[in-house]
DNA sequence: TTAATTGCAAAACTTTTGCAACGCT
DNA sequence: AGCGTTGCAAAAGTTTTGCAATTAA
C-alpha cells in the first residue's frame, strides 16, 4: 500500500546475505559483524542491524529467536527445524520431515489463526558431547 | 559440588512466582514489574530479573524465548506448546499433546545429545482474529 | 542526478551488578 | 546475629536512529 522503497543491492548487503547462505552455523548479528569486518573494515554494527532486517523483511533470511539476547540468522527459507546446542551456543540445522499440516490442526482445534511454527531442540553437539561428557547435567 | 546458597522467601518472590501461576498471558519481565508494583510501590526491576533468575533456576518457572527484546515467562512447568500471538504479544498455552520420543529420535539421528524441544506457533489470536481480519497479512 | 545506504555517534531498551539498608530465619 | 535480599543507581549488552557523506541506479 503505502510508499514503495527502491532498494539497492550494495555489496555491504550482498556480502551479509552471501555469508548467512555460507555459513552452517547461523551466526548472530555480532558474529557476522566480526566477519564482515574482515571484508569491509569499516562497516558498521548499524549497517548489520538495517540490513538484517531488510532481508528478514524480504523474506530473504530467517531469524532464530534462541537465547535471551541476540537472534541468530539463518540465510535457509526453506522450512526446517533447529537445533541449540547449549554447550558452544551454536545452531544447526536439522534434516527431519516437517509437520505440515499440524499449523492447520492447531488453528482449528484453538480457534485461532495459526501461521506458522518453530520447532527448536536443545542440547549438546556432537563436539560439545565427546568434550563434556554428563558434567555438563 | 560449590556453595549451597539458603535461599529465603520473601514475600516480592513469593508474589511473583504467584502471579506467573496465576496468569494466562505469560508476561514479559517489564509486564511483570508493572504489574507487582501495585502491590509493591517500591519494587525495582532488578529484583523481578533476580527473582526470575532464581525462580528459573529452581525449576520453578519456564522462560519462554520468543520475541527479540524480552522473554516471557511460565508459571507452568509441565512439558508443553506455546501459541504466540503476533497481533497482541500475548503468548498462550496450547493443549495438543506433546511429542514424546522425539528428542530420543532426533538425538539418535543426528548423533547429538538433545536434551528437550520447543515447539512455539505463531499467528493471531481470537481477539486479533476478529479485529485485524486479513489486512495482517 | 537523486534517493537509498553507509559509517559514525548518540539514544533507546533490556538485563546485570555494586552497595548500603533491610528483613527472613 | 548472620547473611540473603531489596531498592537504587550505574554499568553492560543489544538494537535503533539521526545525520552528513557516499554511492548505486
Amino acid at each position: 500500500m503505502g510508499k514503495e522503497i527502491k532498494r539497492r543491492n550494495t555489496k555491504q548487503r550482498k556480502a551479509i546475505l552471501e555469508e548467512l547462505k555460507k555459513l552452517k552455523t547461523h551466526p548472530t548479528s555480532y558474529t557476522l559483524f566480526r566477519i564482515l569486518k574482515r571484508k569491509f573494515p569499516k562497516i558498521s554494527l548499524g549497517t548489520i542491524y538495517r540490513n538484517l532486517n531488510i532481508l528478514k523483511e524480504e523474506g530473504k533470511i530467517l531469524e532464530l529467536t534462541g537465547g535471551k539476547y541476540g537472534c541468530h540468522y539463518d540465510g535457509c527459507t526453506e522450512q526446517h527445524y533447529h537445533f541449540f546446542c547449549i554447550g558452544c551456543n551454536n545452531v544447526f540445522d536439522l534434516e527431519i520431515p516437517v509437520f505440515k499440516g499440524l499449523d492447520k490442526k492447531v488453528s482449528k482445534k484453538g480457534g485461532i489463526e495459526v501461521k506458522y511454527h518453530r520447532l527448536d531442540f536443545y542440547g549438546y553437539c556432537q563436539n560439545c558431547k565427546k568434550k563434556g561428557g554428563d558434567s555438563y547435567g
